[in-house]
DNA sequence: TTGTATGCGTTATCAG
DNA sequence: CTGATAACGCATACAA
């Protein structure tokens, strides 16, 4: 575009922006006029207005929305803060999320807390500087309390959590319902004939991880199969998580023949095991995981999953958001939750005698409900 | 944190952000007094600094950024333009970015252009109205020209493309030696013992594909091996063009011995086709792609594929991006370039009897060297 | 239909 | 050491 920067010395008007007295000046109205015409006021004549506009055009005005924010009190922002952007499941959300404030007009800024929870606190000042009038959140894994947060509410700046909350804390959320999703995806293991089922479990501060090993205790009860801490894993969830504590699980006197993780990498992790240790998944050992991960789908086994709806979820969080915003301040709290939805693919397809649930199975009630 | 909200009627002092005259009014000074004790200057008594230090974080005082920014002209604001952030290279440079923006006292914030121009235009809007002090841009895919850039030019705002860019444009950019990374990546392919190499090109506007091809077609000379355009598949580099095109290419009166794919979700599709008509990676079919997704590491057979050192591209554009903001105007615009780095996995390990170079192989000089 | 005056929250300049 | 005052760019109540 620039051309070769060298000889072609134009004038190219290089720095310093252009502001409404500016224009006001060259035209020789006031500022107001200015103002008026570019915002398309009513009382500004069609001739003025024209002329206003084409010389905008012609010194390339922009408008310094910063101004604009601090006079009217409103920037059109809205903040977001997610753990990281690795995986497939918040870029998903973030996704959502610009789609729905675009079309309410606003737009999104995006800061990453990369599980710290001081970085965490760092995007929220940010935020606040920036002066957006809205800010969703979803907490770093070390997030402990949410003292961190009491500078935002004081300030009456709307927040709105989503996916990784603190629970019985009080405050507006959009959620996956976890648990429900840890209950469907065991129960799917237990009618493919598998009974000792291992359960790689999360950190339990965080709501995510606490729910899908609850759904999968839930499950087990409701087969009959009594829960065994033995076989269930507590770690970060990371790749190599899975594969040490795969190892620990197949080192057992009776080993697993199913294991559910709840996430996707540590899933991959124990397959990693499994298959160093020549057996075979899902005829030895069956396999799902949690979140829906490219990798799950793309080559053999096809891991069974869980998709936990980002575009949805971000979508919400938006609506959540615009409800907060406009509504009168002492409104009550509200959780949305939203379904997840089993991908059963080959790694799960065990195919030996189905279990039967103990008692009245459709009576069983193990999602979370809304607050 | 905040208790149920319902009976606790504690006057949480719940909106209105606390200014600088408030604090100020409270304690009976001046707002210049408060100014300058909370910047810590100097001609401000260690009694006063106290007292006004203790009120303002009693009252919970927020600096209002937006109005500093207005008053000093900057707003230690640098925006990023991405085309997305799926996969695991744009999350890495914005990795990158954000730390190496952090340590000189930048915040980010980050948009998406999802590969649309037109996004990508209004994200500049933003990204103008919030007074970033300089733009970092990857471009989207359809990106023809640099039209939407001359606002930000004219407005002096420094402006630094990274990894997707438009060739002859003149602007400060940093990039992968793609050429180099599609020579390498062939040339292993060569070295395996492979002689019809085929390659999945992505859009030819895109410097990135153009590069990597351009690449392959200096291996092939090198080696002399022709190339043959009809092993050269042109397309949108998904999953789905992989599948179709190697089809296409397992159709040929000979088919390829080697693929090595621009992309690696298109090398993926391309491994789906192959085991679909029951041949074997890499002993029938010698496989590569780019870009080091997660997926080409997790599963055998293990993709050899090429990383784009994404957190230290993000690195070395926030500093390019800091060397222009404190250039004077007029400095020559700079390209850095980066070096890729082949990671030679088992899709590749052909084991074949090696090619040799033609002629005088260590004369090449494929990189595309600094501007 | 247009202009004047004022203020949003900060900081820089110049006096005391 | 501290304070009064102006200015950043824009929007609005009020006046003309």
């Amino acid at each position: 575009m620039p051309s070769s920067a060298r000889k072609k010395a134009a004038p190219d008007k290089a720095a310093s922006p252009v502001s409404m007295s500016d224009l006001a000046k060259e035209l020789g109205v006031s500022v107001t006029t200015i103002s008026r015409a570019l915002s398309d006021h009513f009382s500004i004549g069609p001739a003025t207005k024209k002329r206003v506009l084409q010389l905008a055009k012609k010194r390339n005005y922009q408008p310094n929305h910063l101004a604009a924010a601090l006079r009217k009190g409103k920037s059109k922002l809205i903040g977001v803060i997610v753990p990281h952007i690795y995986g497939s499941f918040f870029p998903a959300v973030t996704h959502g999320i610009e789609r729905a404030a675009s079309k309410a007009g606003y737009s999104v800024i995006l800061c990453q807390s990369h599980e710290d929870v001081e970085l965490e606190r760092q995007c929220l000042e940010t935020l606040i500087g920036a002066q957006v009038e809205g800010i969703l959140v979803s907490l770093a894994r070390t997030a402990q309390d949410l003292r961190h947060f009491q500078k935002v509410q004081q300030r009456g700046t709307p927040l709105v959590f989503f996916d990784r909350i603190l629970e019985n804390a009080a405050v507006n959320a959009v959620v996956l319902d976890d648990r429900k999703g840890g209950y469907v995806t065991t129960r799917h293991l237990l009618e493919q004939g598998c009974r000792r089922i291992a359960h790689f479990a999360g950190p339990q501060q965080l709501n995510i991880y606490r729910n899908r090993r609850q759904g999968y205790l839930d499950a087990l009860e409701e087969y009959g199969v009594p829960a065994n801490e033995e076989l269930i894993v507590y770690c970060d969830m990371t790749l190599e998580d899975g594969q040490q504590g795969m190892k620990q699980l197949l080192s057992l006197r009776t080993p697993p023949d199913a294991v559910f993780a709840a996430g996707d990498f540590t899933a991959m992790g124990a397959l990693h095991t499994i298959r160093d240790q020549l057996l075979q998944v899902p005829q030895d050992i069956a396999l799902a995981g949690f979140s829906n991960e490219a990798f799950t789908y793309l080559l053999e086994p096809r891991i069974t999953s869980v998709n936990q709806k980002g575009d949805q979820m971000g979508q919400a969080v938006i609506q959540l958001l615009l409800d907060v915003v406009n509504q009168q301040p002492g409104q009550p709290l509200q959780q949305v939750v939203l379904e997840p939805e089993l991908l059963v693919r080959t790694s799960s397809l065990a195919g030996r005698e189905p279990a039967a649930p103990k008692a009245k199975p459709a009576s069983r009630k193990p999602a979370a409900g809304r607050k």
